[in-house]
DNA sequence: GCAATACCCTACTTAGTTTGTAGGTTTTAT
DNA sequence: ATAAAACCTACAAACTAAGTAGGGTATTGC
């Protein structure tokens, strides 16, 4: 399951994308627009623009905003950085991989086979899938939900 | 990530599937041989044997045993009963459904229709192997990793 | 300049889940 | 009867997620 955090991530996203004519974007106006905690979201958004995401304007009139295009930010990207491995294993994470302990051979072992197809077939939609399939169109105005 | 109890439910199950000719087994025959706590794989057990998975025989020469062949036990089964929710959100999940409070509606939410896609991809490959894919080969003996 | 604004940072608290432990009860074979 | 083994309830410890607190620091508008 995915945590808050990684959900908060994603309303910022989305609203952050479609605010993007607007420049900055104060923390306080995500956090009341989408009911999250106000410091809560805070320690989010810093981690987006440490993963290079966000970027953010100090002072009077500041802000954060995209520093990507919407169709570069992948979900894959979002989820590993806020929910952490996608991987249902250590073993078989590209991204956070840890040895087995109690395995000699991982290309034999059928556990480690069938998580990788598992992997995979998640991969393939949430490495394809960016926040720009997350947005609302102006001219089909919907309500996101997760 | 699938927690500890999801995997020590495997590796109890591919012992016993590798010892049905054997009869009842003991909790701490397979809790040695597994290095797993005795105490921990009991509620295990019980869990799987409450799910139909497992049958029982108490006192002397008791243990546990599979009442299904291999080949009728499913991944997916095992990993929603100890883990949890195969989907990522609980308004995809088709065994854990709760509804999204702040969706209108479901049928044009981008993040719900993207979820049910990883959710589909990932079910293909659990709903279709089963402990039988994961048993070792007489001939073939190797390790299971997880 | 300077005060207001708003991001930045560290640490702490609370709540919930996972993992494991303890001890007793019931059932069965011998 | 007795020993063996599953069954059951409750609790404890460890870990993680979620949220809170308070100040520090850079920037901007006036």
């Amino acid at each position: 399951m995915l945590s808050k955090k990684t959900k908060y991530a994603f309303h910022a996203l989305t609203y952050l994308a479609e605010s993007q004519d607007k420049g900055a974007v104060l923390i306080q106006e995500i956090a009341s627009s989408k009911n999250i905690s106000h410091k809560f979201l805070e320690n989010i958004l810093l981690e987006l623009k440490k993963a290079g995401i966000l970027g953010s304007k100090k002072g009077k009139g500041g802000g954060y905003y995209l520093i990507k295009k919407p169709e570069e930010i992948t979900l894959a990207k979002v989820i590993r950085l806020l929910n952490g491995p996608i991987a249902w294993l250590p073993c078989v994470s590209l991204n956070y991989y840890e040895k087995c302990a109690d395995c000699a051979d991982e290309a034999t072992c059928n556990m480690h086979l069938i998580m990788c197809q598992v992997r995979d077939q998640t991969l393939a939609v949430v490495e394809n899938k960016t926040l720009s399939d997350l947005i609302t169109k102006a001219t089909d105005k919907q309500v996101l939900k997760y």
